[in-house]
DNA sequence: GCCTGAAGTTGAACGCGTTCAAGACAGGTC
DNA sequence: GACCTGTCTTGAACGCGTTCAACTTCAGGC
């Protein structure tokens, strides 16, 4: 019953109970338990500094045991990635339901999301030190997420259908991709933002945002119609 | 005598010998070895597979002797680095002498860093890895890395005033910086480039490096110039 | 009630990066 | 020669992530 995928969606083998309740076998609870503990001490620790060991005894259980349950230490990290996800996209629903204007979504969405982050920035850093390497299931490029990558860039789909914004229509299609790659620039610059509260990096997003809206809004004019087409080109090249 | 700075840069503690020659001193022949040595065994093995007993033991020395050299296994890594930044310059020269052209010079640089990253492209990745952690020295935008960083963005300074591209007089200062950001951007996508010889990497220079000579030349244009603006505001912001 | 096999659990052991107290080796001074 | 003092060198030891053979638990079939 080990699960593996970044999905983290439980696809439960229930050994189905009497009635149709919360039906946690044996292992599940065990499992929940390792989690809420490293979870807990990555927090308290930060993420170097929480040894397997120290997770296993405050548990309570023994340090193989952990370790049927994650790969490894950074499997368990993943599970933070999926939460954070879905965190995001609640925080970001609001704003979704409330602003029609394109910049407004999206900064509006950019926001929740470092919202989201703020309280992880410091064990985030070495998360995303595992994260970046290309190898790894845990980087957002890689095929492993790309169940959560696709959530996120519905996500900036999302931000666009519902918006009032006017787009090229052979760059339509690809925007929420280039959304979702300006977004990941975000996190990077988030990660090595040392300024207090992350205060830049709202900077960033509060300067950034208007910039995409005025091009993307640009990208119809006359003049910029050969760029956008280069840029287009371009992805599809790159996508073979 | 240890050598912490990213630089690499001897800055020799000579023993002043009698005439002014090369001046290796007792430790620096060792100090050559156990970095040859671990050059060598990082692209026979890779670098995770090469422990610091092996680069010891095939040196011919104790595993503490690697450690009066080298802060850390990652610290060797540093070398390669700056290695890689002399050898890029190098392979840069000849392009920078030959062409005028603002998009020439611009591909020819960044082709010429492919090639030299190249042959360590597996190796590379998990180098990248220890690279993109922000509390990393290795870190590109790091203090300590402050060094190569500006060596490298000079180059790119150099692209910009060798061309015969006129470009708009408020982000011109700020070029240099937003191309070696964009050369960052290559190199990323290269580490994760799994393509045969990473082809693809070689295609993204030239579909992006027309559209960045394209948006420099327009950037003088009346219809962009707050976009233009707007860009340089926002770097102002992000610098305090 | 007993058996079977899958699920869950254990902790000693392995290999790794790293540290450090102890020693070996100069070159200079008297 | 004896002596220091700073540079260099050693290898056992530490703590870590991870593995694995052995053990326990328990539901279902007979």
């Amino acid at each position: 019953m080990r699960r593996d995928t970044v999905t983290g969606m439980t696809d439960q083998t229930v050994p189905t109970t009497a009635a149709g309740e919360a039906a946690t076998s044996r292992g599940e609870q065990t499992r929940q338990l390792i989690l809420e503990t490293a979870m807990r001490l990555f927090r308290e620790r930060g993420y170097a500094r929480t040894t397997m060991r120290a997770i296993a005894a405050e548990a309570g259980v023994a340090v193989g045991n952990a370790y049927y349950y994650f790969q490894s230490k950074e499997h368990l990290i993943q599970e933070f990635y999926a939460r954070t996800e879905r965190e995001h996209r609640t925080a970001a629903q609001p704003v979704l339901e409330r602003e029609t204007d394109f910049a407004a979504r999206l900064a509006g969405v950019l926001h929740a999301a470092i919202d989201v982050l703020t309280p992880s920035h410091d064990f985030a850093a070495t998360f995303f030190k595992t994260a970046a390497e290309p190898t790894s299931p845990l980087s957002p490029f890689s095929p492993e997420s790309s169940g959560p990558r696709n959530a996120a860039i519905d996500l900036y789909a999302e931000v666009l259908t519902g918006s009032t914004a006017k787009v090229d229509p052979e760059l339509r299609p690809h925007l929420p991709e280039l959304l979702w790659l300006a977004y990941m620039g975000v996190v990077l610059f988030w990660v090595y933002d040392r300024s207090p509260g992350q205060a830049r990096t709202r900077q960033l997003i509060d300067g950034a945002v208007p910039l995409v809206d005025r091009l993307v809004k640009l990208s119809r004019l006359r003049v910029l119609r050969p760029v956008t087409q280069q840029v287009v080109s371009l992805i599809h090249t790159l996508r073979h």
